[in-house]
DNA sequence: AATTAAATTTAGACAAATCTAAAAATAGAT
DNA sequence: ATCTATTTTTAGATTTGTCTAAATTTAATT
């Protein structure tokens, strides 16, 4: 192997396992140059602390995050730029797979990790340019554009808007398989406009009405409904 | 983890680098009975003949090929089923690509090795839906079916058409970078329809009609042309 | 400030997939 | 039928990513 092919395997060449981490470190909010501790990731990766703290040296030699023994894992600048890249790839190809094969909005995590690892520019960019730029995945998440910006959503939690206002369901919290199931059995889809009709002392539950209808939600489900509110 | 797991990971779960060797040995001929040797396998891949012994161990085991030592190795049934199912994956992928992506018949491969390797048979049908069913892929190779069916192609080496005869250009035999650049820059494309004018005894060379204009092709070119004859 | 509990890292081991170098088996030529 | 040359396998090492168990550091409590 050339002395240039061990610099790009070494500075550009990312495993797969590298790459979740990545991803992981960055939804658990080590974007924001916040420390994350091993034990928190390797709480969400499924893995052991011991297991976490191999990769931070691997990533930090790379220079991907910061890493401070005992202290934790932040990304750096380029670490959050290559996140973003990852979790760009995902969320396209979520939308591809709900919007193009049909694929309900429960069984695309599955098959879109493994997509989101497929190394090339133009497919990504192909993608993109076959589902119309789309700026949200199939559960409200929004898509990184392609140099890494990330567009906000001015939402709120259905459980947090007031009475007598109205919105469109924009995204889920939670986006377990069970949650999303519930969800497409009660119809409650992204898209439809609910309005609070009422709410309930007692046990924070919610009177809306969607398409027309009225129906009775726990709060669970509402602290877990992202809503863009119409005005 | 539990027996069941166990017994699932030894007998399915197939790592990416057991199914590139299938797809190898398959396509050396491995999958009618013929034993291929280590070395044919090594030089293929790019690999050494001890690391292809290696993984001749490892598939016998898993009872995906038939491997005696210092014979070779052949594909077993449920080692054909499973290679035509990798490569049935990637020829749906190279259509896709091309058909849905506008990438050029060049650039599929190397992004298709990738998403051969994808696991959800629920993608592989549906991209196999969206795409119409396509029976074969942009380089004129069959696609085999879901049941791990191959339609035979009835064609010709351009090389081998008498003198006055026509047929559709379905294929390429020789799939490298360069030779599909060729093709492109001489605006010969599969579909187009071929007469052979005249041959010459010196070089082999072709004269030959396509979409009205004449021209002249070297027998290395026709020789790596499959033709359907029309008649 | 000392002690304890919890989190984190180190050291050493393992499985997968590969390699090199040496040993063994096969095939071809005389 | 024997002897080479080639092919193939074995044995042992390496890399990546993981693990367990022990050691270390940090944080919390009194």
């Amino acid at each position: 192997m050339s002395n240039k092919n061990v610099f790009l395997k070494k500075y550009f060449l990312m495993t797969r396992s590298e790459e979740n981490y990545l991803k992981t470190i960055f939804h658990l909010g080590g974007g924001d140059s916040k420390s994350i501790t091993t034990n928190a990731i390797a709480e969400q990766m499924e893995t052991k602390p011991s297991s976490v703290t191999d990769m931070a040296k691997k990533l930090s030699e790379k220079g991907l995050v910061d890493y401070v023994r005992y202290q934790g894992v932040s990304l750096t600048a380029v670490g959050v730029k290559t996140a973003l890249s990852i979790i760009r790839k995902h969320r396209l190809w979520e939308v591809f797979l709900v919007k193009k094969l049909d694929f309900t909005w429960d069984e695309v995590h599955e098959v879109a990790e493994q997509l989101e690892h497929i190394k090339s520019e133009k497919l990504v960019d192909k993608i993109d340019e076959l589902l119309d730029f789309p700026k949200y995945d199939p559960h409200g998440d929004p898509i990184p554009t392609k140099d890494g910006k990330f567009q906000e959503r001015d939402e709120k939690l259905l459980s947090e808007m007031p009475i007598n206002s109205q919105g469109v369901c924009v995204g889920v919290k939670d986006s377990s398989v069970p949650f999303l199931k519930f969800l497409d059995k009660n119809r409650i889809a992204l898209g439809n406009t609910i309005k609070v009709l009422d709410k309930e002392d007692f046990d924070n539950s919610l009177r809306i009405q969607m398409d027309g209808k009225e129906m009775r939600i726990s709060h669970q489900i509402a602290a877990n409904l992202y809503v863009k509110k119409n005005d």
